[in-house]
DNA sequence: CCTCCACCGGAAAGCCGGGTCA
DNA sequence: TGACCCGGCTTTCCGGTGGAGG
């Protein structure tokens, strides 16, 4: 008997390795990045000679090659430093996941070796658990701080206490990255905690067309096996991603998934037009992920779209949302809110890219607005069904049709 | 040119869960 | 522990409005 494996095993080779246009994967070579490679490279040299290196800060869009140039001197300088048998460590930390004070310091002093469990002990001893740990011996320390805005939202005491660590330091330094990719997040920053964190300041422009190419090719020769790339899908990816911030992190996903689509469909060769099918799947992943996001009241409400759409009525109006929306609330026994709450809902539903909406005036018949859903419905429909409280619309298949029959009798 | 529809969207106040401070 | 505060969500109230129809 065959093995179920061997028949996907063995069909259409494309990837050589797909880790490779993960935003996980540190390539050896940044293209483009040697002025700023440079740069954050002198500034921590210090580091080697048992000097403090001045804090720094990072600023630049998202899929600007902010977090791979960070790694990779860090790296570099942590090889450097066994090399010339001087401590040295970077230890990298996302604020995305560990956004309060208290998670910063636990995870600072388990890295560090300590063990600290990730609740219960005061702030101020987790503190000195770090302190003590970093002064423990002769070493420098380099804290990156990714997505540092995340934290500062919930307050910038561990900012402060971090950056003024040194003055309490015996043997030990320490020196910080923030990396953000907000920059207004400034304004909310207590200005002696900035004046002391951003000694340095780094900017990651973001890529345009041909860089993104660059880098696309680089990652390609890893990522496929030769010749399964037509000639135009990496100029392609490189353009669509330029045109939006040249983002490298989306020019990759572009190329990634145009060969995961490609894989799968049994080709052996990925086309323009596997990326353009992959554009369309990047876009549907994202709305459907902003929906499964959103609170309860605004999946009913969309959902109340969805059954208007799908009775063929493919343009609508707040009023006549909101009547179906009503039904749907009696309906599954869940509370409803206001025509002006519902209304400012709507608009957020639009900010989000999810439906399109615009006020016209329709003259005597009222000013409103003119709602569309024109994102692929089913696997929207799927995401609102996994909410519990909506999941019952699932049995009622004909509820769709009544529903809309009753706002129509109304 | 005026009217008047059906909603828009600003302002303000209420409610609620969570956190802080004495 | 209770008084207090904060921020997010929601309701209430209401003035405002583009343009078809008269």
């Amino acid at each position: 008997m065959p093995n179920i494996f061997e028949s996907l095993m063995s069909s259409p080779k494309i990837f050589r390795n797909r880790d490779v246009l993960r935003h996980s994967y540190t390539p050896e070579h940044l293209p483009h990045r040697s002025e700023q490679i440079e740069e954050l490279a002198s500034i921590l040299v210090p580091a080697l000679k048992g000097e403090t290196p001045s804090n720094i800060f990072i600023y630049g869009k998202t899929g600007t090659g902010k977090t791979a140039t960070v790694r990779y001197v860090g790296r570099q300088l942590e090889e450097m430093g066994k090399k010339l048998k001087i401590y040295c460590y970077v230890h990298y930390l996302n604020c995305e996941r560990i956004d309060t004070q208290y998670r910063v310091l636990a995870t600072l002093a388990k890295v560090l070796g300590r063990n600290v469990p990730m609740t219960g002990w005061p702030t101020d001893q987790v503190y000195d658990e770090v302190k003590n740990a970093i002064d423990s011996k002769d070493q420098t320390i380099v804290i990156v701080l990714d997505e540092i805005d995340k934290l500062v939202r919930k307050g910038d005491e561990v900012l402060y206490n971090l950056s003024r660590i040194n003055g309490e330091l015996e043997r030990a330094r320490v020196s910080i990255i923030g990396i953000s990719n907000d920059l207004k997040f400034k304004n909310f920053l207590d200005p002696r905690v900035l004046s002391s964190l951003s000694e340095e300041e780094l900017i990651f422009p973001p890529y345009n067309a041909e860089q993104l190419q660059d880098i696309l090719e680089q990652r390609a020769e890893l990522a496929f096996y030769e010749g399964v790339l037509d000639d135009d899908v990496i100029p392609y990816c490189a353009a669509l991603a330029a045109q939006e911030h040249g983002d490298a992190r989306k020019a990759l996903d572009l190329l990634r998934v145009s060969g995961e689509i490609a894989e799968k469909e049994g080709a052996d060769k990925i086309t323009r037009e596997h990326v353009k099918e992959a554009v369309r799947k990047i876009e549907t992943d994202h709305v459907v992920e902003a929906v499964r996001t959103l609170p309860t009241q605004s999946k009913a409400l969309l959902y109340g779209m969805i059954v208007l759409t799908e009775s063929g009525i493919r343009k609508f109006t707040t009023g006549e949302v909101y009547t179906v929306y009503k039904n749907l609330c009696k309906k599954i026994g869940i509370d409803c809110l206001t025509q002006r709450r519902v209304s400012d809902l709507i608009s957020e539903l639009d900010m989000l890219g999810i439906i399109n909406s615009i006020v016209i005036s329709k003259g005597r018949y009222g000013r409103t607005r003119e709602i569309r859903l024109d994102v692929p419905i089913e696997p929207i429909r799927k995401v609102l069904l996994e909410d519990y409280r909506l999941s019952s619309l699932a049995e009622t298949e004909s509820f769709a049709k009544s529903t809309s029959l009753e706002v129509f009798e109304i």
